[in-house]
Formats: C-alpha cells, sequence, structure tokens
RNA sequence: GGUUCGGUAGCUCAGUUGGAUUAGAGCAGCAGCCUUCUAAGCUGCGGGUCAAGGGUUCGAGCCCCUUCCGAAUCACCA
C-alpha cells in the first residue's frame, strides 16, 4: 500500500467518524504540497466542504488533528492554509520506502500472470523497397516504449510488426535491379541490403522520369504519359505474374526481400527493437476479401453496379470506403481487416494497439467501425497510437528533394558525436580500454537520440535538427545517464571501503528538506507509470527521470555520501542514492535508454 | 467545405482528475563555483496578455462555445 493510499484511507476514516458520512474515494484530493509551503502532502478540502458543513479551514483542522492523533506513524505535523490541509509525512515512511525500492527490483511495476490482459502492440511496419528513414525511427523507439510501459502496468504484451512486402512499389525496385543491377548483390557490393533496394527504388524513378518527360515531348498528355511509359507498364506486369505465382518473379521478390530483411534486422538491432511475432502482407492480403465478403451477406457492406464493395458510414459521420475494388483486389483497408483476422486466431487479443502516424488519423477510425461490424470485439476500443511527424528546419523530409534522414546514418552520427564528446572526459576514468569507451559511446549516443525524440508528447509534430544535432547538457538522455553513472561511482566506492546498506535503515536520523523531496519524487515513479499507462504517454516518464536526477544532482552538490561521519545518515543517504539509480535505470529502460556504469 | 489534432519565454518543450498572490525546465545570453563522492554538474540574472474573445464556479493554461493561425486527412495509393 502506497503512502498516499494509507492517507487517502486514513482520511475517509476520519471523515465518516468526525461527519457520521461516508463519502466516495474521489472527494480525497491528494496532492503534492507547494515548495513554498511546509509539508509533503497536501489534502484540498474543498469538496468536503458539503459533508463537514465547515468552513474550509475548520474542516481541514478537523482533519488533520484526526490524522496526526489517530496516524502519528503516517503523518507527523500538519499546518492549514486556506482550504488546504498541508501533511507532513512521518520519517519512517519515507524510510520505509527506501527499504522497499532497494529490496524491489521492480519497484512500481504491477505483476503480469496468465490472467493479465493480452495487448498486442503494432509499430514499425516498415516498406521493403527502401530503408529505413528518421520517421521510422520515432515510430519504432515510441512502439517498443509503449510496449515496455504496458508490461510494466501489468500486461501480457505482444510485440508485432506488419511488413507490406508486395505491391508495385516492390515490383519497381525490382525491375530496376533487373535492367540495371548487373547481378549486384550485397556481397558484391558492400552495401546493406535494405540501402541496395533503395537505391534501385531510386534508379527506378529516375528512368520513369525520363520516360515519361519524352512522351510529354512527343505531345503525350502528362497523366497518359505516366500510365503509358513503359517501365510501369513492365512493374505493372510483374505485380500481375507475382500475383499469379509466376516461379521466376517469386524468386527474384524471395532474394531480394531476404536481403532488405538482413538489413533491417542490423538496424532494428541497433535501435534496440523487436518483435514477438511478425506478419507479412504477402500472406495476409487475400484474408480480408474473406472477411468482407462476410460482411457483406450480412448486409453491413454493400456492391456497386460495378463490382466494387463499399461500406457506407455516413451514419457515423464519415463517408463511404471502398472496401474491394471493381476487380475484385483489396485495398489498403481489406489487408488491415484480413491482418486482424489472422492476429485474433493466433493470440486472444484484448486490446490493441497500433502505433501508426497521425496522418492515417481517418483511417484507424474506419477501422475501428469496421472491425467493430464484422464482430472483433476489441474493434470498437482499438487504440490508434497516432504520433506526429518529425519535421526538418527546412520543412517536411522528402525522399525526392533529398532531405531524408536515413535511420543507420543518424544512428552512426549520433555514436560517433558521442565518441568525440566523450574521449577526453572518458580517458579520465581509470583502467577504461577502447573497447569500453567505444560501448559507452554508442550507449550515450543512442540514449541522446532515444530520449530526444522520446521526451515528447507523441501527438505533437517534432522538430529536428540534425545540423546542431542532439544535446548532451541540459535535458537530455545524457545528463540522466551521467547522474547515474555518478551514483555507481559513489556505491562502488562505498563497497570499496567496506559501506554497505544495512537490511533495516536507522528511523531516527533527522532527514534534510532536499533529501525527503528526492524520497517524495521517488515515491512519484508509481504513480506516473500508472498514468504512463493510462494515457499511453511514454513521454511522461522520460520528463520523471529528468526532474529525480535533476533533484539528484541538487542533493549530491550541497551533500556528502562518503565523507558524512555520521552512520546512520551514510547509510540513508547510501540507500537514497542507490533507490535513485534503481528507479532511473528502471524508467530510463522502460524507454529502451541504456545507462552506463561510467562515462 | 467536413473530420481529427495542435497553438505556453527568442528556440525546443513540461504542466497530473480544474487548486495556493509570483505558469515551470532546457537551449541560447550574462555572472559565479572544480587540491573535496565524476563540472556531461551546481548557483544566480534577465526573458510570458498561456493565440483572441466570451461562458461555467469558491477557483481555468486545463472544462464548454465562438473566432483566428498551423498540421493531417477526406483516392478503385499504401
Amino acid at each position: 500500500m502506497s503512502i498516499q493510499e494509507k492517507i487517502i484511507a486514513a482520511a475517509l476514516s476520519g471523515v465518516k467518524e468526525l461527519y457520521g458520512a461516508e463519502v466516495p474515494e474521489k472527494m480525497i484530493q491528494l496532492q503534492e504540497t507547494r515548495p513554498e509551503f511546509e509539508g509533503e502532502l497536501t489534502l484540498v478540502v474543498f469538496p468536503l466542504l458539503k459533508t463537514s458543513k465547515k468552513a474550509p479551514e475548520a474542516t481541514a483542522q478537523d482533519l488533520g488533528a484526526y490524522l496526526t492523533e489517530k496516524c502519528p506513524e503516517l503523518i507527523s505535523k500538519f499546518n492549514v492554509v486556506k482550504g488546504f490541509l498541508n501533511l507532513s509525512i512521518a520519517a519512517e515512511q519515507w524510510i520505509k520506502l527506501l527499504e522497499e525500492i532497494e529490496h524491489n527490483p521492480k519497484f512500481g511495476f504491477l505483476p503480469v500472470t496468465e490472467e493479465s490482459p493480452l495487448v498486442m502492440i503494432e509499430y514499425s511496419s516498415p516498406n521493403t523497397n527502401k530503408p529505413l528513414h528518421l520517421g521510422h525511427v520515432r515510430n519504432n523507439l515510441l512502439g517498443w516504449a509503449l510496449a515496455q510501459v504496458m508490461e510494466a502496468n501489468g500486461n501480457r504484451v505482444v510485440k508485432t510488426n506488419i511488413v507490406n512486402d508486395r505491391g508495385i512499389h516492390i515490383c519497381k525496385s525490382m525491375l530496376a535491379w533487373q535492367k540495371y543491377g548487373n547481378g549486384e548483390t550485397p556481397e558484391t557490393s558492400g552495401k546493406k541490403g535494405d540501402h541496395l533496394i533503395g537505391d534501385y527504388y531510386v534508379a527506378f524513378d529516375k528512368h520513369y522520369r525520363e520516360e515519361v518527360k519524352q512522351l510529354v515531348a512527343q505531345g503525350m498528355d502528362e497523366e497518359k504519359a505516366k500510365q503509358e511509359a513503359p517501365l510501369i507498364k513492365e512493374a505493372h506486369d510483374m505485380l500481375v505474374r507475382w500475383e499469379q505465382n509466376d516461379p521466376e518473379v517469386r524468386g527474384l521478390w524471395k532474394t531480394m526481400n531476404d536481403w532488405v530483411y538482413a538489413g533491417f534486422d542490423e538496424t532494428y538491432k541497433a535501435l534496440g527493437v523487436g518483435f514477438d511475432k511478425i506478419y507479412y502482407e504477402s500472406d495476409t492480403y487475400l484474408e480480408g476479401r474473406e472477411k468482407v465478403e462476410e460482411g457483406l451477406e450480412k448486409g453491413f457492406f454493400y456492391r456497386r453496379e460495378d463490382g466494387s464493395v463499399w461500406a457506407d458510414l455516413t451514419k457515423e459521420g464519415l463517408d463511404e470506403k471502398l472496401l474491394l475494388r471493381s476487380d475484385g483486389t483489396s485495398v489498403y483497408m481489406t489487408q488491415d481487416i484480413g491482418t486482424a483476422k489472422l492476429r485474433f486466431q493466433d493470440f486472444p487479443i484484448d486490446k490493441m494497439i497500433y502505433v501508426v502516424g497521425n496522418e492515417q488519423n481517418y483511417h484507424f477510425q474506419v477501422l475501428s467501425i469496421l472491425l467493430d461490424k464484422l464482430g472483433f470485439k476489441w474493434g470498437k476500443d482499438l487504440v490508434h497510437f497516432s504520433y506526429g511527424m518529425v519535421e526538418l528546419p527546412n520543412g517536411k523530409m522528402k525522399s525526392r528533394e533529398g532531405t531524408v534522414v536515413d535511420a543507420d546514418d543518424l544512428v552512426a552520427t549520433m555514436i560517433e558525436d558521442a565518441y568525440k564528446m566523450s574521449e577526453d572526459k572518458i580517458k579520465k576514468l581509470e583502467g577504461i580500454t577502447e573497447e569500453e569507451t567505444r560501448e559507452i559511446a554508442r550507449i550515450v549516443g543512442m540514449g541522446a537520440l532515444k530520449y530526444f525524440i522520446l521526451k515528447v508528447d507523441a501527438r505533437k509534430n517534432m522538430l529536428f535538427d540534425p545540423e546542431e544535432s542532439i544535446d548532451f547538457n541540459g535535458n537530455t538522455g545524457p545528463f540522466i545517464q551521467y547522474t547515474y553513472a555518478r551514483i555507481r561511482s559513489i556505491l562502488r566506492k562505498a563497497a570499496e571501503q567496506g559501506i554497505a546498506i544495512p537490511e533495516t535503515l536507522p528511523t531516527n536520523t533527522e532527514l534534510s528538506e532536499k533529501e525527503i523531496s528526492l524520497i517524495q519524487h521517488l515515491n512519484g515513479f508509481t504513480a506516473t507509470l500508472r498514468q504512463a499507462g493510462a494515457d499511453y504517454n511514454p513521454a511522461s516518464i522520460a520528463n520523471y527521470c529528468y526532474e529525480l536526477v535533476k533533484e539528484y544532482n541538487q542533493f549530491y552538490h550541497d551533500f556528502s555520501v562518503l565523507r558524512e561521519e555520521n552512520t546512520d545518515k551514510q547509510a540513508v543517504r547510501l540507500a537514497l542514492s542507490s533507490a535513485v539509480a534503481k528507479v532511473v535505470k528502471n524508467g530510463m529502460s522502460l524507454l529502451g535508454i541504456e545507462v552506463p556504469e561510467r562515462m
């Protein structure tokens, strides 16, 4: 039971005893006390006035007196300012909290059991015709962090990925490779597979535009030229052959996709993300059709004269939506229905979360309604975890204008920058090897990148300035990592000097204001984690970690641990430092960010 | 035009279910602090009509309405 829960329970019985009325738990409003007032937690009594039939001050006075008298082990003293009852928490509560954090490696986490709700999270969802870029990086980091947060809140999480591995865009790369590739492979070219394929996708576009230009010069209408260009016709032809299972096309498709997957795996590994189950669109794209036919029979959808199938969503305030083309083939929406069907066969899904950019808000609004109509129990309440675009200083990322920030380049640059930045600092550390220095640079560089992206509210568009790169000072990943390394250094030295954290901490030492406020922050981790889970908001964890280490750095500056002569005080400070390190490590780990022992 | 989401300091962002005369950080700028547990740190200074107006109430950056600005979307593309 947390300190807050204890106080709320005590206050409830206080209200009952004092005023003879049971009030709902919501009426007890507890919040952190403003720094300018004495106390740590504040009970706002305004909601209770109707019950007490007294003035705010008198009500607060009544409750304060009750709490200090009945629960001295919980509340040491109180003061009243207007309708605010400021409570000072008894020191032993804080000490107990430190002990709990010291002994519970999963402080704040809820356990996951067989009965826990099953949450499936789809994220990443790349196309196999080009390498991952900055937008994918945001998606992957958010998806991974969200999965960790949901799991820490007591959900069984299945991380999934739907790979868009078929379609005309894939054929374009394949065709270009056939025409201009001369049998080039990742091995012969030395390129990562996804980059190699991406280059041919670009090559296709270049030649294709050339053809269109020529046709237009010969007097053809541009729209028509785009359809009549020989390359695009060939690509369409290839798509038809793919759908007919043409062995040659399928063979090439398989080979080239495997190159891409090998490349993706490297990028995923560098980003520290992974999946429990990967779906391929080539397997799922036919499944949706069946579901749509089913919906058609049940009268949810209707067929037009040309044979196309539509859903009429005007009653829901939306438009009509195409589900099957007049030639009977699937569209994007149909495929998502098909994927949903397969997933539900594979897992007893309670909650489905799609991590997909906000440009698809409409799509998911529609998908939710359709899945619900088709009888998926989680369809209605599916969560579209919609995130904003990553913008560059001079506008958006456009592959055609060459303003794409490549994921692999970005990762390499961050690590390189961290290395340059760290070199002189890390070398000061004793007995450090080049290999360790590299590893620290990797952790710090990735930490900077991940924190930079995850600290901002996912819904908002964010600005990414590659020129200025990412800060290593202030509200950044490295700042948090640095604080962690500092604490670890203290703990190492303490161990060397034979100073250990006692099993039971002394409760008679007086805590300074700074120490109390630090412990209070630690206490807030649980609530932050719950909120992050309820709101699907990893950013709040990031900001929590920042606040915590900022506070710790102030403590670090003003108080010494190892030079403290009073052994009781020293024990508490050591436990406090250790607790901050543990919570920081856990919090950062929820974001997929590692923390170094030294830096 | 419809729908959805945003608008908080020069810049990048926090701001719990509405709470306390003075709305917070970081960056950038200026000024201090390393024979002392890691200075990627700490301390101080300046910087705001919370887009605008109205409403709800003991109380609004937060809730409701209107307006302005920005983004996304409304395809037989994915």
